[in-house]
DNA sequence: GTAAATGCAAAGAATTTGCTAGCCC
DNA sequence: GGGCTAGCAAATTCTTTGCATTTAC
């Protein structure tokens, strides 16, 4: 259900925003990250954090969560899950199969370290650039 | 589909790039590459770089992926295995675990379209730098 | 030798940013 | 009002190009 996205360029802005987020166990609002995010760059601004903050749950490293009224707050602890990255369009897919935590452990042991987390994403080409492409090869190439 | 090309001569500079290419798993950005191949060939330029990884696509010799965040990635097209990430250090580790070849077929159908690969990481903190913090935690303040 | 490839730097293409003013709940 | 968005010029990011110089064949 990612929307797919021209291209995303990273910036230091968008970095620290990341950054402060995966440094903090509480669950920040637009403001809290703004005044953090300032302490090392004085010069963002608020349109920024909340543009990048869109820009974050779009891309799914980030969480929305929404107490009713008043702040939205943010929580980069997205839980595991997979995804399908087309090739051709660039589009992310959320996966549906199940999240396979007991290979932390397994890989825990092996490097003899902790496992905190790990990423699973597969490549390849979407239904819809398949049949675009089909739609294609009956005319030239 | 490939391009006319009067000639295509062998470089130190292409070769380093395929060679930094095919001796990773992941797929590199153009600046990534960058700076691997100026470990032994300082003077290198990033347009050399670019023009060089056109050139390889354009040959077959490696893929151009577009993953839809951030930068175009490259890739050797090298055998999938799977890698462990120190958060602390940074040290890249193979591991040993066998490749799950039967996850592109169900995930192409639960997408509908073709899983050429996966790749999978692990990230958390290493042995060796658990050893040294807890080195540092009994010592020090 | 000579065409292809490199290094350097500067130009391009496209996205992001910082403001500020305005929106809406 | 307070949190959030819109509009736009300027700044950044990533990629490509022009040109003098090297290099591979």
């Amino acid at each position: 259900m990612t929307k797919p996205r021209g291209f995303v360029r990273k910036t230091k802005q968008r970095g620290a925003i990341l950054r402060v987020l995966r440094n903090t166990d509480t669950h920040p609002t637009a403001d809290w990250i703004y005044q953090e995010v300032r302490k090392e760059m004085p010069n963002v601004s608020l349109g920024t954090i909340y543009r990048n903050l869109k820009t974050l749950v779009e891309m799914g490293e980030v969480q929305e969560l929404s107490y009713g009224s008043g702040h939205t707050r943010y929580d980069a602890k997205s839980h595991t899950h997979y995804h399908f990255v087309c090739d051709e369009c660039g589009r992310i897919e959320d996966l549906d199969i199940p999240c396979m935590q007991d290979l932390n452990r397994e890989v825990g042991k092996e490097v003899q370290g902790h496992v905190r987390e790990h990423r699973l994403e597969f490549y390849g080409v979407c239904g819809e650039c398949i049949a675009e492409q089909n739609r294609k090869t009956g005319s030239v190439s």
